[in-house]
DNA sequence: CTAGGTGTTCGAGCGCACTCTAAGTCAAGG
DNA sequence: CCTTGACTTAGAGTGCGCTCGAACACCTAG
């Protein structure tokens, strides 16, 4: 697979797998005899397990640290569950902390709605009187 | 109150008070004779509802559309409303999408978990006779 | 009177995670 | 053959949100 198709299959662009490459997350592939790189499907996985670790909003920085150990190899399972489980907690916390924030923010909301209600309330008040006063003419 | 008080009760530095100030998220205060910010406690709340925004990730540029509402007036609340309801939406959505991640973190994890315990078992079976055997020369 | 601490402005610098440009190579199709 | 399009590299540029440096002003305590 060339790095056209991997960027199609994987929503990276090839720009970034480049990047990511370059920065040691992607393992270097074999090139071909004019040099392209040349993917095994396997990546896929690796690239969408990244994702995901993105998608928690790990910094590169500690996904580094992760392929490094994965590219250890086996010996390195129990620091890489510990990472994990250590991210976790982190992810856990930020759900906990934006969740919270929502409360708050529900709050000023719901203030926002009162706000509007009063106004109505005011405004059939208001008009009443002068509604009465147009249906009376009208007759 | 000058700007390294709140500063200090904020939690934001004074750096980034007048960062805020000058890209528009924070009135600009009064200056005292010799040129310096005298803030009234009310931006306390402000800020803390900054902080609440920027806690849920709304980026800078969002809070100064409902910084600029804020300006214009109560006139401008089904507006606001209607922009922390848009982001309530996105805010929601995000944790979702946490979520869906953290299960399969916790997948993994567990994964990890379990060939760990294949390894003590292992372990364990490898021993056994020595152990025993160890134990019986103890006596 | 002077040293230290706090404040001022303006503009530069930083860390992150890409994103793109430039200049060149190469394989396949018309 | 020649064009087209996908690829290659090194390095520059972008957008975000701060963060800091430099040079200077001012107040307060010793």
């Amino acid at each position: 697979m060339k790095i056209g198709e991997l960027a199609r299959r994987s929503g990276l662009t090839a720009y970034t797998i480049r990047y990511y490459e370059q920065i040691g997350l992607l393992p270097a592939p074999d090139k071909d005899a004019s040099g392209q790189r040349d993917y095994d499907v396997s990546i896929l996985t690796w690239i969408e397990f990244l994702g995901r670790l993105k998608g928690t909003g790990m910094p590169i920085r500690e996904m580094l640290r992760y392929a490094a150990l994965r590219g250890k190899g086996p010996a390195t399972d129990a620091e890489r569950r510990a990472l994990l489980e250590a991210h976790r907690h982190k992810v856990r916390d930020h759900v906990a902390d934006l969740q919270a924030n929502l409360l708050v923010l529900d709050a000023k909301i719901a203030g926002y709605a009162d706000a509007e209600k009063r106004i109505e309330t005011e405004n059939e008040q208001l008009s009443r009187k002068p509604l009465r006063a147009r249906l009376t003419r009208a007759r």
